[in-house]
DNA sequence: CGGTTCGTTGATCTATCTCAATTAATGTGG
DNA sequence: CCACATTAATTGAGATAGATCAACGAACCG
């Protein structure tokens, strides 16, 4: 971003949190930190759907959709972009080639989506756990921002079970697995890959559902994009 | 449609067995019939991830992302409109307000992805049964498939339980007990709801997340937007 | 330094799975 | 239109992955 127009402003957590049914008037793109989109059910359990990682626009259905459908929760601090409906509006019509990575953006979400459903439905605890730390930290290595195999994990052990349809419990009793198995490292916010190979196994990780193809995936492809028209 | 032009075809069930990494050259809409998106893991268990009722466009992210990360299987014999992506370029491109309206429809989807997420996740089998058949025979309901509260239903045990992330077994018994509670009927691949409000309440079911608003579905819209520029 | 969140552990319980048959539909060729 | 083949639904018995409940220790935070 060279210039940061009237309408583009970066905020924090505050304006982050987006909530099932309202009608938000930006769309947001996460710069620094990480959040989730989730739902909560009648009885309180609560569904996380994704992890967003800077280089994400989370909210790009919002635009075209209008009324959210879930929510929206940081898990550390973040710092977001704010992009107000009218913005996009302009820019999409003014650049199809940003809107299409826009809209690319949104279809690889839904094969991540449809990559957790998979994973919720049919994988083992200790297969779900292993599959999504191999897709956190290939995302987060895309936006280089993973470095000696090791991540920033700000995702808590409640998380994690809200993430893949687990209990709090039993997330802490397959990770010690994890960790006897000698494929991680994890404390102190950090996620170490000790056996990368190992884990994607564990995990049955195939990262084909991220559509990465070359080094610049959708998502940054489509900051990318936006950054330019700045 | 008033006239086929050359390079939309209908087709029958062959054309549509899309695979998990192919690089399709068409984009389908589905005219009748139903169909299912899916993939197997490593273990040979399968995910259902979506069924296609008459009027969706199931396969627009293949415009966009080239590769498929999935595979798409007919449940009964179907009939699409076989769009050529370059068909889908050039009606995106000259009309805008159709490509948002695909837009909108791939959105939707993601929508739907993630309420299943949800049940799979967090809901018990009999909730996420209730669920679904909501789900479907709202959506057959906005394409004036239903009548007399009763929809069609080919959709056999095994592949609910493949959708739910439930075993066959399960999937039985808890048909059982939703029988059982009068909230339906299901047989000879007719399901007839019963108790509307009883079966929305045993499956948390709250429609907003189909974006249905209006009559009018993002997913009629969308064909009919297709339509009319034939 | 006291409160809150996060991680860990033990004991018990249960929803759902697996395996294995059996019955009921459905379809097909002769 | 019947005999056989195949697919779909049903039932029983036993096994288990993961849930729940209840503590407790550790880390973090103002």
């Amino acid at each position: 971003m060279r210039e940061t127009p009237p309408d583009l402003m970066t905020g924090t957590a505050a304006q982050l949190e987006a909530g099932d049914g309202d009608r938000p008037s930006d769309s947001n793109l996460l710069l620094e930190g990480m959040a989730c989109r989730y739902k909560i059910t009648h009885d309180g359990t609560r569904q996380i759907f994704s992890f967003q990682l800077p280089g994400d626009i989370f909210d790009a259905q919002s635009f075209i959709l209008e009324t959210m459908d879930h929510s929206v929760a940081t898990l550390t601090p973040c710092k977001v972009a704010v992009i107000p409906h009218k913005t996009m509006e302009e820019i999409t019509e003014a650049y199809p080639r940003i809107a299409r990575a826009i809209w690319k953006n949104t279809l690889v979400d839904a094969a991540v989506f449809r990559e957790w459903m998979l994973s919720i439905g049919r994988r083992s605890a200790y297969q779900r756990i292993a599959h999504l730390m191999c897709e956190v930290y290939t995302r987060l290595d895309v936006v280089g921002l993973a470095e000696d195999n090791s991540v920033h994990w700000p995702i808590t052990q409640a998380e994690l079970g809200d993430a893949l349809g687990l209990s709090e419990v039993h997330v802490n009793r397959t990770l010690m697995e994890l960790r006897a198995a000698k494929l991680i490292t994890l404390n102190n916010s950090r996620l170490t890959v000790e056996d990368c190979d190992g884990l994607k196994e564990a995990g049955q990780f195939d990262p084909d559902y991220l559509h990465l193809k070359r080094p610049a995936s959708a998502h940054t492809e489509c900051a990318a994009a936006i950054r330019e028209s700045l």
